[in-house]
DNA sequence: CCTAAATGCTCTAGTAGCTGTAGATTCAAG
DNA sequence: CTTGAATCTACAGCTACTAGAGCATTTAGG
């Protein structure tokens, strides 16, 4: 049943080595088998969970919502509306972060674009950074 | 000419009095004439500066980034071209950013569309975080 | 003038989520 | 049997702050 070794594992899911140890260190993902020479051996469960974690991180989530994500998918006769909305509000903090980053882009383009190309003293950019009327316009939490 | 308190500059500028002192302590901000009492006092450059500092960095220029463009700004005479690189890369960043959250933001409303709403057992956002085979199609670093 | 509250000081440790290093051991190939 | 790669544990480091302990100083009110 437990046949991978930690590095097998590693590059079938795409997570460095460290990374998998990690996520033993802080109960994310439960110690596996050892060899006779204690050597990690991972089997099918393994895999799929450390699969789950990854997508969930790639998706932003934090480990502690993937905590909460992996204990609730093992009550399987629940609803799954905490579920639900650990997904809802990951997609809210994404909305926020997109339209944050769409206020930026705009401060930023609009910098570069008054750069006459020029001498430092002259630099537009320089002088919209140094102008802190513009702080906290964009402000909106993350 | 040195009139404000670091709690004064703080509310001014709108910054933790812990931050103005981790950014002197990492060189960003010079150190400040002290009262007999040995307590910063700023004058009109620091604010300046430590407003720069914030505009830029909520801008989401990192603190060497910061290091660079504060250095920069000091030679007048100098081409700006480095610091419209600087802006520019920061520009690029934070395209891929909001690409790589669009990307993220369509898996995600995806996955909360399948969700019936019964139980954990049938809950698809469970069975999408579990299969890996989307995993890595978000890729793009950050 | 005195006192209490607010603010300041330094130093240390903690946060998230890994990543990298050192030095010892084990495994697989030739 | 040897050699080189992979693995082991334990710990330091990264970014950009943030929080707290324990003390000193400043300021406002009475």
């Amino acid at each position: 049943m437990a046949t991978l070794t930690i590095g097998a594992l590693s590059t079938k899911i795409g997570c460095k080595v460290q990374t998998i140890r990690y996520y033993e260190d802080i109960g994310l993902l439960p110690p596996p088998e050892r060899s006779s020479g204690n050597h990690r051996l991972y089997g099918p469960s393994h895999e799929k969970r450390l699969a789950f974690i990854r997508h969930s991180r790639e998706l932003g989530f934090s480990i502690d919502q993937i905590r909460s994500l992996l204990s609730l998918s093992d009550n399987h006769d629940q609803s799954c509306a905490t579920i639900d909305g650990i997904a809802r509000k990951r997609l809210a903090d994404v909305d926020r972060h997109i339209a944050r980053l769409g206020r930026l882009r705009t401060e930023l383009q609009t910098m570069i674009a008054q750069c006459d190309g020029n001498q430092v003293g002259s630099c537009h950019i320089i002088e919209v950074l140094a102008d802190y009327s513009h702080s906290h316009c964009t402000s909106g939490k993350h």
